[in-house]
DNA sequence: AAAATAGTGTCTTTCAGACAGTATTAT
DNA sequence: ATAATACTGTCTGAAAGACACTATTTT
């Protein structure tokens, strides 16, 4: 193997350029991110976050590339995925002068498998070391995921098919580390036209009280309160 | 010259990366862009960014390469630089699978030259045909800057060291396309603490009437709506 | 009866914006 | 006097949030 170092038209040594996904799910109230142990060289045995190189021939841009970065792993496609920002610098990685296009994404874990499950962890107590600057991509994807929870129906993408209220706003409580009134936070999304009745009522665990209604998505757009965004 | 196509570990091309600066000025009321006419190819002859290859041996991110570029072009400092984000693909550069990331710039029309203000062009009027795909970085790149001055101190950054606060409301109504209450803006910008009396007065063109008090900016920071950004 | 869901009504508070009115400083 | 700046006060309406109250559905 040739050492080749490619050159750009200016002279300069071309960078490294990569794709790497921050996705996050819910499990038993907690936000957790994926993350995977490196099984080679840079960062060997050390966990990251997934991801990598862009694949020229097939993708057709670094969002292409981050969602089949996901569907690889997970085996479908993701409910949301944005772009987060590119972090870069000479030193990230030891190969060379590279930068990462990193993206969000979000995945209920219903639609997960147990052991997929398994390789989540929470936002809350995240691995003191890491590979390359993934630490600090996920200290600002988790900034990010929590601040659009509060002008969007995000959590939504986090909820199984069927749901009722309360469940909801446990979401909402979740990502937003606050409490709602429940009559006001019924009103409130009733209000914004987000869930739609399944004409179902919860059962099964809680016999002992009313049952609740189970509610679905109302569409499958991303609502985003104007002003937000940006 | 011989063509060596660079390859990543995993065998795939390795793409082209450079920076793309969206730098704004406020000329007249408008708002306008720096666009240049490219030397060479590719889309030679075209207008475009400023913008270039990462200098592995001196950006310590991209970020800097893109100060780097705003200031080998117009001599001095942006007064504000932030990642707007990174568009890529096959197609966008005839030279291969390209990625640019790209940032906003700002800086005050008083601290340009006359030649180099000419080079700026409204927003309102921009070429049909530009390079790449900056026409389309431009569309995101106003949608933000416009979006941000609307819960952020943003335009204070265009603003000349010395201004009445008249002069601030128009840089505000010129940035939002809308109008303000004179007397209400007053009381917003001194409520939010955002400008300081120099003690000057306005003086020169106008003497028939009284003359308005000159304000700077209160800091250098910028001040930011909470709940906005992101 | 008890417990939880479902739904309505009302009361603040806060905020932005519109606008009246007065004082001041220049020619 | 006139014209523009400077500044205060008040009123409105919208939105968010807290909370009381009632009804319903199950064991």
């Amino acid at each position: 193997m040739v050492d080749i170092k490619a050159l750009d038209d200016d002279g300069f040594e071309k960078p490294i350029l990569t794709v790497d996904v921050v996705l996050f799910t819910m499990i038993d109230g907690h936000l957790c991110v994926l993350l995977v142990n490196r099984d080679k060289e840079p960062c060997e045995g050390l966990p990251g976050l997934i991801g990598g190189y862009i694949h020229t021939n097939e993708d057709l841009d670094t969002h292409a590339a981050a969602k089949r970065v996901a569907r690889n792993k997970i085996g479908i496609n993701v409910s949301h995925l944005e772009q987060l920002g590119t972090f870069s610098g000479p030193d990230r990685d030891p190969r060379g002068w590279s930068a990462t296009v990193t993206y969000i994404a979000v995945i209920k874990s219903s639609a997960l498998t147990n052991s997929l499950r398994a390789e989540f962890q929470s936002v809350d107590s995240l691995p003191e070391e890491m590979a390359f600057d993934h630490g600090e991509i996920i200290h600002w994807a988790v900034k990010r995921i929590r601040n659009k929870s509060s002008y969007s129906s995000l959590p939504l993408l986090l909820m199984p098919g069927k749901f009722t209220l309360l469940e909801l706003q446990s979401m909402y409580e979740s990502l937003l580390e606050q409490e709602f009134d429940d009559r006001t936070f019924r009103r409130k999304i009733l209000d914004l036209d987000l869930v739609r009745e399944t004409g179902e009522m919860s059962d099964g665990k809680v016999t002992k009280v009313r049952p609740a209604k189970l509610y679905r998505p109302a569409g499958k757009a991303l609502w985003v309160k104007s002003g937000g965004e940006w």
